[in-house]
Order: structure tokens, then sequence, then C-alpha cells
DNA sequence: TGTACATCAGTGAACGCGCGTTCACTGATGTAC
DNA sequence: TGTACATCAGTGAACGCGCGTTCACTGATGTAC
């Protein structure tokens, strides 16, 4: 066959981008190295190269992939809700104690978008359109409740969510870490409540 | 004068603290280095460490600095206003394009908060003191107002003004960016309206 | 089917570079008599 | 008041280390006849 050895780079290949997925929420863009990443995935550095043509794409393509499969987890965690009940559902999920406490499976924005802001087009660009897509999830759903400016909520919403959860993380020690969490999973019911 | 050299120290040292705080806001932790930090203080690396002990302690100083800083900054923009004029109003120029376009003088948060989340306990205790400090402050202003769980809601507004901004400039470039800003301005003047 | 050659994913050592930190030193300031 | 000595902030070169990237090589897979 002349797919086996297409076949093999592409496990590889997916091999990567799952290692360098876990490294990049667990230490950041920077803290995540070439070298780690590959040990990661049970190859040696010099591989790198024939799948990635550089570090800055690697984490481009990590943060579009990181940021598709924890949009579809978060969305799989309020199954079968409708309108408010699967925003408020989606949100307590997102603003978990397992969610701040598990960076390696979670959402990639908190251990990343401060770093973000200060990469080139590619990265923010994988942003900017994963960001899209879960603001119009979110959306239709506030659009089901009549909500005016549906996208703008949606926003706001995420603000708080990312927001709250990196609060959280970098507080943990602290009485506050619990505090911040459990505030905005109520200031997020309550505006729910108020747009019934 | 026994002082003369004392003295001398003690501005070398405000001139580091003020180089670190520019660059912190500028590249982040990871990205602001000793060398950097003491050229732009107008000095050489080797002295460096008659200041501080070490770059992490430096950068828990620094933090705190800029924190306690930018917190009076904030302030001074809602002087005069009182309850939930006052908190609407530093709301705003904390989401403001100008703050997000000039991260060198404004919170060190939206630059350092993911970083901040793998720093030691020095670094993260900085944050949790001054970051009580700011909930303390608000939430007195919420109080005016008869607001319920008034330290609860403050930590949920500063969930959004962090998120959003952060938000807002790693889309810089997208149309998301100024959406994003907005959005989170109109989210909390339309919660202050709910809570008169 | 068997043999000779081509391809290319992955190895592992090396590259130049910037990092945080150390250290022998200098020279201005301060102290003792 | 003047002189000899002590202090110590700051210099600048060096330390070991990990970074992203390059490259000559290997060996399994695939192709051509």
């Amino acid at each position: 066959m002349a797919n086996a050895k297409a076949a093999r780079k592409e496990r590889s290949r997916e091999r990567i981008l799952t290692s360098a997925g876990v490294l990049l929420r667990e230490k950041g863009i920077s803290g995540a190295s070439v070298a780690e990443v590959m040990e990661g995935a049970g190859m040696t550095v010099g591989g790198f190269y024939a799948h990635f043509p550089s570090k800055r794409s690697l984490v481009a393509e990590t943060l579009r992939d990181t940021l598709r499969r924890s949009r579809s987890l978060l969305m799989a965690s309020a199954e079968g809700k409708r309108g408010a009940d699967w925003v408020s559902a989606m949100a307590r999920s997102y603003l978990s104690p397992q969610h701040r406490d598990n960076p390696r499976v979670g959402c990639p924005l908190p251990s990343t978008l401060g770093e973000v802001a200060r990469e080139d087009e590619e990265v923010r660009k994988a942003l900017a359109e994963e960001m899209g897509e879960a603001v119009s999830e979110v959306a239709s759903r506030l659009k089901e409740e009549g909500v005016e400016d549906p996208r703008g909520e949606a926003l706001a919403l995420f603000s708080i969510m990312v927001g709250g959860l990196t609060l959280a993380r970098a507080l943990k020690g602290s009485t506050l870490s619990d505090q911040v969490l459990l505030a905005c999973r109520r200031h997020i019911e309550r505006y729910l409540a108020g747009s019934r």
C-alpha cells in the first residue's frame, strides 16, 4: 500500500498535537518546548520539522485543535438542554473546580491568552476564528430566550468565564479561588434569570 | 551624610521596579529578562542582585507595585462619583480601547495572569493580597447600592474586566476586539442598572 | 517473483543564542583617629 | 583638618543550561523493471 507510510506519518502528527495540547495548557506557550513536546509524542526533537515548519505554526495549530476539542466537550456537558438552561449548564461546567484543577484537559485560553496577545497573526487568527464559532453557538441559545444583542452577551459571558477561571487558577491556595468561581457562576445565573 | 549612599541605592531600586513594571506588562513574566530590566533602569545585569535575591522576587514585588499603581489610577478615573456610578466609570475606564492599546501603563493582570498561575507562592500571594484590597474597594460601592453579596459581585466584575481586556488584546486585528470591550461595558451597565 | 534503486520519517548531535545567576573587580562614599 | 582604611553599589565577563532550528545519516517502505 502506498498509504501505509502516509498513515504512519499522520498518526505521528496526531501524537505531536496531542502532546503539544497537554503541554501548552500545562505550561503555556513559552513553557512548552519543542523537545518536550516531541518527547511526549515518543519521538526525538529533530523529527519535528517533518511535520511543522516552526514552533509558531505548531502553537497556532494546537490552539485551534484544543479550542475545538474543549468546545465540543463543553457542549456535551449541556447536552439535552435548551436556551438559558443550556447556557447555564455550560457555564457551570466551565467554572467548576474540576476545570480549574485540570488544565491539561480543559480550555487552552486561561493558560495561554495573555501570551497569545504577543504572538503573530497566524496564532491570533486561529483564536479569532475559533472564538467566532463558539460565540455563534452560545448566541443562538441566547436568541431562543429573546435576549437583545445575543452575540454581544455571548462575548461578555466568555469574558466572565475565561477571566474567572484564569483568576481562580492564579489564586489557587487562597480562599479567593473558590469564591471567584462561585461568584461568576452566580452572576451568570442571575443574568440568565433576568433575561427569561 | 550617611544617607546619601542609601538614598542613591533606593533610587536605583525604584528605577529597576519602574523598568520591570513596563517590561512585565509589555512582554509578560518569561519575556521580561533581568538583563533587559536592568538596561531599562540604566544599569548592567550584575548589579541586579544587590537589590533583589532572584528574578522571582522581582516579579512578586513588581506585580504588587504595578497592581497598586494601576488600582489608584483606576480609582482616580471614577473620582467624585458614588455607588453604581463609581463602579460604572471605573469599569468603563478599564474596558476602554486606550487601556487595551497601552499595556505598559495599565493593569498587569491581562499580560501576566496566566503565567502567575504557574509561579510559586511568593508571586501568587502578592496577587491574592492586592486582589483582596481591590475587591474591598469595589464591594463597598456595591454595598451602597444595597447589592446582596457585594464581595462576590465585585469578584465577578473583576473577572469580566480582566477576561474582557485580555480577550480584546488577543483579538486585536479582528473585529471581535472592539466588540468584546463594548459587550463587557454594556453587560456591566445593565447589571448595575438592574441593581438600583 | 525477485532485485536494484528512490523516498523520506525519524534519529541524534550540533549550531548560535539568550537566559538567570555568580564573581572578581573598581571606585565613590563613609568612618576612625 | 587630614589621612588611612572599610564598605558596598554597580561593572562586565563568565558559568551552565535549555531554547528553536539545522543537518548528515539510517533504515524501513515503496517503485520500477
